[in-house]
DNA sequence: CTCAGTGCAAAGGATTTGCATGCCG
DNA sequence: CGGCATGCAAATCCTTTGCACTGAG
């Protein structure tokens, strides 16, 4: 946790930004859960914080390479802490009640996948940044 | 491209609405692009239709099954073909200018990933619709 | 005739921004 | 002091909706 405030510190130097207690209670809050999280979510953990502080200081982190912002079927966005911070994972998008859960693929999998998407980034000219793959379809408390 | 008027009507049918000119241009355009298209795009190709019935026919053709969003990295929708009405493929995202191109994977590797994630949906009670691969980074007219 | 489809303009709603104030360095 | 950070409220902008009109069956 604290090699993690040390890391937030100094990419946010990088960016000449600061290390405030919002943005660590933000990171705090992303690093210790287990999915995406919405604004609303955000919010309801931290109350006291308002939403416009909430996105500015997502977007700061974002920029800063600590938040990634992620995608899902309904329309808020969701964040979560950068790809390099956290364990490589996917994403569990449920389509009826938008819900997204976290989860990991077999080592060798991911591997032989890393490889191939690698040589299709080449053939194709583009710079490959990272990979997300997604499982689509309904969350247990929406199968009904 | 017949075979296509039959689905698209008959699956319109089914939902009780009619398979118009309008959506008829729509799911053609969408059938002859290589990759996803958002509104502006779409109202670009198309003049002379306006907005909301752009948005709405989409939302209608949705709704019956043949047309799905993509979602993307800027904040546009993207609108393309349904799974089963294209090849299989999966999507390149540049995250500097949001463009998406589509791109296919070898079979043996879209078998196994398949087999894989069914067991991970099965095992963690997630009913499985399908799934998405994306690979994010910079396009080529982006990498600069 | 009925009811889906269309177009225009106005409304919605998540997200962003202007501006004045507070505060760390 | 200077510039980042914060909060409130107002503005943005993609998207959705209300409503009146047209047209297919």
């Amino acid at each position: 946790m604290e090699e993690l405030d040390r890391t937030a510190t100094a990419r946010l130097r990088q960016s000449g930004q600061r290390y405030t207690d919002s943005r660590a209670q933000l990171v705090h809050l992303l690093s210790t859960s287990d999915r995406p999280l919405t604004i609303p979510e955000i919010l309801n953990e931290r109350t006291g914080m308002p939403q416009s502080s909430v996105y500015r200081n997502l977007a700061v982190l974002e920029d800063a390479g600590l938040v990634q912002r992620v995608a899902s079927s309904d329309d808020w966005a969701r964040f979560e802490l950068a790809e390099d911070l956290t364990e490589h994972h996917h994403h569990q998008i449920c389509t009826k009640c938008g819900e997204v859960r976290d989860f990991t693929l077999p080592h060798h999998l991911e591997t032989s996948l890393d490889d191939c998407l690698s040589s299709v980034a080449t053939a194709t000219g583009f710079t490959l940044q990272h990979h997300r793959l997604d499982l689509v379809g309904l969350c247990e408390s929406c199968t009904s």
